[in-house]
RNA sequence: GAUUCCGUAGCUCAGGUGGUAGAGCAAUACACUUUUAAUGUAUGGGUCCCGGGUUCGAGUCCCGGCGGGAUCACCA
């Protein structure tokens, strides 16, 4: 137990006198509630509603005490609202306990209060609510940071540590609205996405994310054991060969919000689990995807904003379809003045030191021309872009292009300088998808511990045939970010993972 | 993993070259019947992240550790 701050002791202090005064400090009755703030802020003038015999509860935000009369502020789920509490209408007996110790000494901010009364305006134009009933619904032991803003709109001592918010999460929600706000808005966005794949016709699926082979991406994962099976799991890195085996049984699109978790670095752009919106759907290849993830992310900007233009960091990113579609090697040559597409690995190598771009011996064609994209095209592409046709090597699980030797049919989007997703036509040749495991499997002997598994029960599903396929993945976490405009991946998780709290001895 | 910056009251932050630890807000007490970053007066509140070292003396200098941010590497 950590010791315990003066204002702590005080607050249990007066929880206890309020035990002996006979008020239960956490009562266990509900408490109707009719009204909410924002309703009154945007309802009482415009339409003048006659907020009577209103009914609210929240937390105690602020208190401006004035000998027998004092404003608070109560703030409930929907925002912030003035409170009048007047001694004589709250205690209109004889007995000012309520007003003269329960309100004035034994309240404190951070307090959940519920209250009833009705709406006027003061003498200074705020809307605020009268209030003839008090009652104390939870007492907050803890001191809450007070962020404070001017009517000017400054803040005010707002509490800006990022490991203060992450870790109290609940605070950092309780202080700063707009950090509600962008939770809010993923949310939304999450709903709208689902909405319109619905509407499309496709099937919301659930999938192992306990694996005994980890597969669909490249990446390492995290190990964990059953005990009754006595069996090594896996925590999915991707749902990508579930969701196949799914078209395979013959549903035509399915769709899965997917936890995936993978066992790298963390970063402002990486945490170890992370969402990711994987969709198969049948009888279509990367052209056509290509055209749903357009429509999906412009519809979504659209009913989110109301606008397909964003701003993001510096930038302004519009989503207006169409977007630009460059072929992986066309970008290399925009970006660097150089034409890579008949050059062999000796060259691609020379090539990449030339660009300063970091290369090791182990590195293949593939791999370099990835390299070489990363480094000196990712980063400059802010407006939403498709780049297409991949090396073979770098795609496993993608499907041959149907003209040009040594590339796949898969396309990613790049946005802010950051992949959102990736898609292919899926390879559904259940021998040559053997022989690109194999391929893994060989990476893997030579060291690389992000190389695949080899499936077997996969290639099985395969064997009884895939009807030809488009896949797509999309990083909710970094649409997120997109649409919430906000800089680092730790800002549109609740709960970012972070290294465990010492435990104070 | 590498580099770099940071860690002082519940919160935001000051504390040149080493010399008894500070402000605003928050808290406590009193005053005040329409305030709004309310105000006025008074009071309390600190393991200066932890552990070593140098020194008569360390928040400050040195070494080590812990935690966090940023950039890079890997990745989505």
């Amino acid at each position: 137990m950590q010791q315990l701050s003066e204002q702590e002791i005080q607050r249990r202090l007066k929880r206890e006198q309020l035990l002996l005064m006979g008020i239960n400090p956490y009562p266990a009755e509900l408490f109707e509630v009719n009204a909410y703030a924002k309703d009154i802020k945007e309802n009482y003038e415009r339409f003048k509603t006659d907020y009577k015999n209103i009914s609210m509860a929240g937390r105690l935000m602020s208190m401006r005490i004035m000998g027998n009369a004092s404003f608070a502020e109560l703030q409930d789920s929907t925002g912030r609202i003035q409170i009048y509490i007047r001694r004589d209408d709250i205690c209109p007996s004889e007995d000012k306990t309520l007003y003269n110790t329960v309100f004035k000494k034994l309240l404190d901010i951070g307090d959940y209060i519920g209250i009833r009364g009705y709406v006027f305006t003061t003498q200074t134009g705020e809307i605020t609510v009268h209030v003839t009933e008090l009652k104390l619904l939870s007492k907050s032991l803890k001191p809450l940071p007070i962020v404070k803003r001017d009517e000017a709109g400054n803040v005010y001592d707002a509490v800006t540590d990022p490991e203060f918010r992450y870790r109290q999460r609940y605070v950092d929600l309780v202080i700063n609205p707009q950090v509600r706000e962008v939770f809010r808005k993923r949310s939304q966005m999450i709903t709208l996405m689902r909405q319109f794949l619905n509407d499309k016709g496709y099937l919301e699926v659930e999938t192992p994310i306990l694996q005994p082979i980890y597969g669909g991406a490249t990446a390492r994962p995290f190990t964990t054991y059953h005990n009754a099976l006595e069996t090594t799991f896996y925590l999915r890195i991707a749902n990508e060969l579930y969701l196949k085996r799914l078209i395979v049984g013959g549903y035509d699109g399915v769709y899965e919000f997917a936890k995936d978790f993978r066992n790298e670095g963390m970063s402002r752009f990486h945490n170890p689990e992370f969402t990711m919106m994987e969709l198969y759907v049948a009888y279509k290849d990367y052209y056509w995807m290509m055209d749903l993830v357009e429509e999906m992310i412009e519809t979504i900007a659209l009913q989110l904003h109301g606008t397909t233009e964003l701003p993001v960091g510096n930038h302004l990113i519009s989503f207006k379809r169409p977007w630009k579609r460059l072929t992986m090697y066309e970008a290399i040559e925009h970006f660097t003045g150089i034409n890579i597409a008949e050059m062999e690995e000796a060259e691609l190598r020379r090539v990449a030191r030339q660009l300063y771009v970091h290369v090791d011996a182990s590195m293949g064609k593939g791999k370099l021309i990835d390299e070489i994209f990363s480094n000196c095209c990712e980063p400059y592409l802010i407006q939403p872009t498709f780049i297409m046709d991949y090396p073979v090597e770098m795609s496993p699980l993608a499907k041959r292009h149907r003209s040009k030797p040594g590339l796949v049919e898969r396309f990613e989007v790049i946005c802010n300088g950051k992949e959102i997703c990736n898609a292919f036509s899926e390879l559904n040749d259940p021998i040559d998808q053997r022989q690109r495991f194999e391929e893994q499997l060989q990476l893997s002997q030579r060291g690389d511990q992000e190389a695949m598994m080899l499936d077997e029960d996969f290639l099985r599903a395969l064997e009884y045939g895939m009807p030809p396929t488009a896949g797509l993945g999309i990083g909710i976490d970094r649409l997120a970010m997109i649409m919430t405009n906000q800089a680092s991946i730790q800002d549109v998780l609740f709960f970012p993972q972070m290294r465990p709290e010492k435990k104070p001895e």
